[in-house]
DNA sequence: GTTTTCACG
DNA sequence: ACGTACGTGAAAACC
């Protein structure tokens, strides 16, 4: 569990800042002016959006007695009290924040920044402190960080324990000290008569603290002597109103200081309030689903207990069915569920044995099930010698499809719809993200997609890929040689030892002590990528030393040594994700088998590790596919004849740029037209073109225009993604998959224009994705109907990777050009390549 | 745990 | 003026 972040708003002087910032009034439905409100939600926003925190909390202060009077009467005595039209907006801001389910504290007596202090001080996770008041910089700490307002209220400047050292050379208890001595008029801490700002530092870098200053004021001279002298017990007094209480009596409670809520009450709020830019950047969700849902959990304890359940599960419609790798979950029944705990004392009634050998028939049966992730299931079931059959819903799949979130097991998702138990959620859940499949058209993508995929994706998990581990041993030893070797170069050069791993202690030799041109700056100094190492390559022979350290360490730790500990009897099992992505595609790790390098001819030895297990390995990709959805899409003549006609499309693009015929084309041409090509496709923006292939960005523009230009059709299809997105509030591929774009409604140019791209790219890299899903299952089918014992193994995306018997080889590179090439109908054809080899390397 | 870098489509 | 190409995962350093 990480540390948890806690954010805390100093509610007044947010409020009073938001009040003064903006000058304009602005009315709400009623009549009312809520421009403070308006204000403070907008940072309140803002802040959530920038940090993230886990938890908030929002503090006010309480009009009644205050025990600061007690010491000072004249105490906030400058406060002419609050303007009449900002002391109107408190509680409306309560009412706001209620709507939001926000936890507001606040205590009689008891003011804002102690409420704040309290909670901070007593807070075990990182707090992070929203006010616009300088006297809260004395809560900095390691784990408290105060965010000033800057600038009204539009901005916040983050200041920890380094930025309140270095912006104001003050440690947080000086700023106690500093304000004792200089005061403060707003508050009317009084201070020392005499002592402004720039004394008051000077005092303080000079003593420290006010006790060691006021034992040594017979040294100062002088005047100021006098006024120090004469101002002792006002500093004294001034100290201690200045200081934040970190001990008051309050209440609050840190499990209910949830995030905002968007529900349907705080969408009538701000909405009664006008907040019309709010309202459409946020999401809000309705009431009806929170609700919790009471379940009773019976745990099932003799093997009578257990064949009745089992008898019940046959005569249901269908039943759920959940195992975490200890406890055994069966319901039937949305309000009720039995709960299995195999034990492994033989004195008991339900040893493992008993209860699995239990179960077995009905996992195996047709029975219809729900399950959460059918796939890990399956491969827990397998140790128990079981094949789960009849899968209908996997809540899992279901809720992929439904609504991408990432909910990262089954708990969480169960929680969403209010369940604690896993059994009776999953029942639930079966029915009811059928129905909205069903309400969204979803469910051929479902049951003829997904559903099948994930038991061909075990398959293939499960048949592994073969390992040359002899090769393995070799090849490390190799690269380890050659890592010293270029290691004790580069520090003859650097003229020092140091860890060239380490990005900091790297930019300090290339850059402080070699002086090499720094390019562009990252969060902690300059980058030291490759794309800024490229271009200082000739200009001091330790830069290509660095890179060649950088490939073959890569290559060594993350695919050599790092594959070792995943081998299996000589095998190594990927997983494959099938819920991850954003755009359908699936994902693959431990180890991850769709990034083995190819780019290089040195990376790509790396795939003489991977053999075949059957004798031979056929490989399938297709050739363009993104390019030829959006041909197909856009229904571009221009593409559409090129691709039809089987072009080089990369060529011709450049010819159409260019304004050249193709035969005058030569190699960078072609590149370029490859880049524009690729950044079509990725939501294309001058700025990442001219990144990409080092042009100018208004060199970059001018293709991109021109681009557009000679395939109008391209433009107006892209930017209907967009407007889709915008009115629909998501994007849809060939199959229906969606993927929402909250991002599209941000107030911040960059996400928005992320949200943009991301429109633009997810119907081409999703409907790649399906095409391809649905292809494998049409390779797979087709391969069992020919009675063949190959085996697809891999997927990287547009291509498929299949273990064959040599015998076969030939039947399945026909099969799988066949039905990949055929997977769906387009107005451009699909064209599928296929290789043969023993090892990767040559498949 | 987060950041940086780099491997892939 | 902003500060970027889309989608991933792994290793090491950093804090």
């Amino acid at each position: 569990m990480s540390k948890q972040k806690l954010l805390l708003i100093d509610g007044n002087s947010i409020l009073n800042r938001a009040y003064f910032a903006l000058q304009r009034t602005l009315t709400d439905s009623s009549g009312r002016n809520v421009n403070a409100v308006y204000g403070f939600t907008n940072i309140l926003l803002k802040v959530l959006a920038d940090l993230s925190p886990d938890k908030l909390i929002v503090a006010f202060d309480e009009r009644g007695h205050n025990f600061r009077k007690d010491i000072y009467p004249d105490y906030k005595a400058n406060r002419h009290g609050m303007p009449d039209d900002l002391a109107a907006q408190m509680p409306i801001l309560h009412e706001l924040l209620s709507a939001m389910h926000v936890q507001i504290v606040e205590a009689p007596g008891v003011e804002a920044d102690d409420i704040i202090g309290t909670i901070s001080h007593s807070f075990d996770g990182d707090s992070y402190i929203v006010s616009g008041d300088r006297d809260m910089l004395q809560l900095v700490s390691d784990k408290t960080t105060v965010l000033l307002t800057i600038k009204g209220v539009t901005e916040v400047e983050a200041v920890d324990l380094d930025t309140l050292k270095s912006h104001y050379n003050l440690t947080p208890s000086q700023v106690i000290e500093y304000k004792a001595l200089r005061g403060d008029t707003s508050d009317n801490i009084p201070g020392v008569k005499g002592v402004g700002e720039k004394t008051a530092m000077i005092l303080l870098d000079k003593y420290g603290d006010i006790d060691t200053l006021f034992a040594h004021v017979e040294e100062e001279k002088g005047a100021l002597r006098d006024k120090l002298v004469e101002g002792r017990e006002m500093a004294y007094v001034s100290r201690q109103l200045a200081t934040i209480v970190t001990n008051a009596d309050i209440s609050y409670d840190l499990n209910s200081a949830n995030l905002p809520i968007y529900d349907t009450e705080a969408k009538r709020i701000m909405e009664q309030l006008q907040f019309r830019t709010i309202v459409s950047r946020l999401n809000f969700v309705s009431n009806e689903s929170v609700s919790s849902v009471t379940v009773e959990t019976v745990h099932v304890t003799t093997l009578a207990q257990l064949k009745d359940v089992v008898a019940g599960c046959r005569d249901t419609d269908y039943f759920a069915f959940h195992f975490d790798g200890v406890n055994i979950f069966i319901s039937v029944s949305e309000a009720a569920q039995y709960m299995v705990i195999p034990s492994d004392s033989f004195l008991d009634e339900l040893t493992g044995d008993v209860v699995w050998e239990e179960l077995k028939p009905l996992l195996q049966s047709d029975v219809p099930k729900a399950v959460y992730d059918g796939k890990s299931l399956r491969h827990l079931l397998s140790q128990h010698d079981i094949q789960l059959n009849a899968v209908r819903y996997d809540v899992c799949l279901m809720q992929y499809l439904v609504e991408y979130r990432a909910y990262k097991d089954v708990s969480s998702l169960a929680a969403a719809f209010g369940y604690e138990a896993l059994g009776a959620a999953i029942f639930a859940l079966g029915s009811q993200l059928n129905r909205q499949l069903e309400q969204q058209g979803l469910k051929k993508l479902y049951y003829d997609v997904e559903l099948p995929l994930s038991d061909l994706l075990y398959r293939m998990e499960t048949e592994g890929v073969k390992v040359d581990v002899e090769l393995l041993d070799k090849m490390s030893a190799e690269l380890h040689a050659q890592l010293d070797e270029v290691t004790d170069e580069i520090y003859k050069l650097a003229g020092e030892t140091f860890n060239i791993n380490s990005p900091k202690q790297l930019q300090k030799i290339l850059f402080d002590k070699l002086g090499l041109p720094h390019g562009k700056k990252n969060q902690r100094g300059y980058s030291t990528g490759n794309d800024v190492l490229d271009k200082l390559v000739d200009l001091h022979p330790i830069v290509a030393k660095i890179l060649s350290y950088r490939q073959t360490s890569k290559l060594l730790f993350t695919y050599v040594d790092g594959l070792r500990p995943l081998i299996k009897n000589g095998l190594v099992h990927t997983t494959f994700n099938q819920t991850l992505t954003s755009t359908g595609r699936l994902s693959s790790s431990d180890p991850n088998l769709q990034n083995i390098p190819v780019r290089n001819e040195m990376g790509k030895e790396i795939r003489r590790l991977f053999v075949s297990k059957y004798g031979t390995f056929v490989g399938a990709d297709y050739s363009q596919i993104e390019l030829r959805l959006i041909a197909a899409f856009s229904k571009d003549e221009n593409l559409l004849d090129c691709f039809r006609k089987g072009e080089d499309i990369h060529l011709r693009v450049a010819s159409e740029l260019l304004g050249i015929p193709p035969e005058m084309v030569n190699h960078d041409m072609r590149r370029m037209a490859k880049a524009v090509n690729f950044g079509i496709i990725y939501g294309i923006s001058d700025f990442g073109l001219s990144q990409n292939v080092h042009l100018s960005v208004r060199k970059a523009h001018e293709y991109i225009d021109l681009y557009f230009k000679r395939f109008p059709a391209i433009k107006t299809y892209l930017d209907d993604c967009v407007e889709q997105a915008k009115k629909n509030g998501y994007v849809t591929t060939l199959t229906g998959r969606s993927r929402q774009i909250p991002e599209l409604k941000s107030g911040n140019y960059n996400v928005r224009s992320f949200g943009e791209r991301a429109a633009m790219n997810m119907p081409l890299q999703g409907s790649a994705a399906d095409i391809m899903k649905i292809a494998m299952l049409k390779v797979d089918e087709a391969m069992k109907q020919a009675n063949l014992k190959s085996k697809i193994v891999l997927q990287i995306h547009d291509e498929l990777i299949v273990d064959c018997y040599p015998e076969e080889a030939e039947t399945v590179k026909q099969i799988v050009k066949e039905q990949m090439e055929t997977a769906v109908r387009l107005a451009c054809p699909l064209t599928v390549e296929t290789e043969e080899g023993t090892t990767l390397y040559d498949a």
